[in-house]
DNA sequence: ACCTCTAAGTTAGCTACCTAACAGAGTTGG
DNA sequence: CCAACTCTGTTAGGTAGCTAACTTAGAGGT
């Protein structure tokens, strides 16, 4: 368990908060490991759970309608919780949340995180903050989505993926990416191999490697930059 | 000055605030007219003040780039307040803030209003309540923008705007459409002409005139009715 | 009545990306 | 070791919407 003493806690809401408060919420959270694919939550579901990923565990933000397929507005790794819209005041989600990259969480029962955040505390300030940068992520992906080539937007995505996992290596498909993107499956086939030839990552049937962050960071459209820069600001990275 | 009494009162976050809630707020709120075209706030700028909108009065979010021209991802009418990012634990906000339909809004000091934020009562609940809704308005304009024509996403966008103001005439050019969509003049042109030949609109010469709502509805993309449901639901329309 | 501006109509040519295949190569399981 | 499956490579053909013009038409000012 990944509790008591603050150096060991992996999720940063968690670990920003004061002792008390991390106090009162510890006997509620419980490890749990989340394997690729899990859909933790689906469009206009009630949350009954919240959960604070750990530095290894990606989650992905989803939007869809009834004729397409999902495609995904934003990630939330170790730097906030998934979940967090139930605190805002309504218990269902607008999204689906999709584990991208298999690890572990502390899950905690919404009710109870309802609780300790209308105590107005850390766990407010610190939620309402990582709310901001997600939706300064959703902003940008908005813009991105209408605006910046597959190639930009598959080189930026790799980059956001990258910094909030510890490994340079995950599990990764054309056809996954394809549809996070809301792009062609031969579009990311294509250029994928145009950033491999590059030198700047490596693949072979589900994993990927990032080989050169610079080269990625050249790639990329501005929007990597930028959203990065915010979450620095928001989050006091 | 639409004060006092509640019925009055034109804008639904300050409309739904208790007695004692509205009392604090009122002698710090100032009627204000919006024209055309202002910029209320700027990327990256802080926010010294709050807006807000009275029921004939539209605010744009737009996001950018260096390189790239401003586009929106979602829009603001009486249903919520501009600046609200404010509050969010941040000064500073990600989107240039656009006036797009004129009128008036109380403006009010941001450091007095989250001091009231800061108690915890309607104003804050509401304010998140907001928040969620306008989240799931641009998580749903990122899909819009990547998936769907220029004919459903204008359809949806005069449909949203038209949610918004009282009138079934506003000020809008083909030009100011594109840039918020995003797309090219030529080609809001044509789709315009479409959506007018099939006698949903009328426009001439920048006043826009929506004649047949069902109609637009019916051309828009499953965003615009999306949207709008979660919008109810979340708002309690 | 004329000039100037801004809004909207229109067109030709281009291109990034999509659709829809099929082929090959690695991986897993019986 | 073979079958079945998954992942990636690749290609031909189509198209929505872009770029970049030029044209036409109201509206306002002098």
């Amino acid at each position: 368990m990944s509790k008591n003493r603050n150096g060991q806690i992996k999720n940063r809401i968690l670990a920003g908060l004061t002792h008390e408060e991390y106090e009162r919420l510890a006997p509620h959270l419980q490890e749990t490991s989340l394997s690729l694919g899990t859909i933790l939550y689906d469009f206009d579901e009630p949350i009954t759970h919240v959960y604070f990923p750990n530095n290894d565990t990606l989650g992905s933000l989803l939007t869809g309608t009834e004729h397409d397929a999902a495609i995904e507005i934003g990630v939330t790794g170790s730097e906030g919780l998934l979940g967090f819209c139930v605190l805002l005041g309504i218990e269902t989600t607008p999204h689906r949340v999709l584990i991208q990259i298999p690890g572990t969480a502390l899950k905690i029962k919404a009710a109870v995180l309802r609780r300790e955040f209308r105590q107005g505390g850390r766990l407010h300030d610190s939620v309402l903050k990582f709310t901001h940068a997600l939706f300064t992520q959703a902003s940008q992906t908005a813009l991105c989505n209408r605006l910046h080539s597959v190639e930009g937007r598959l080189a930026r995505w790799l980059l956001t993926v990258h910094d909030r996992v510890e490994s340079d290596q995950f599990p990764l498909t054309h056809d996954f990416m394809a549809r996070m993107l809301g792009a062609n499956r031969s579009s990311v086939s294509l250029t994928a191999a145009t950033i491999q030839q590059a030198g700047y990552i490596r693949y072979s049937r589900g994993k990927l490697t990032v080989l050169d962050r610079e080269g990625l960071e050249d790639t990329s459209c501005d929007c990597y930059r930028i959203v990065k820069k915010r979450y620095e600001d928001i989050l006091n990275y």
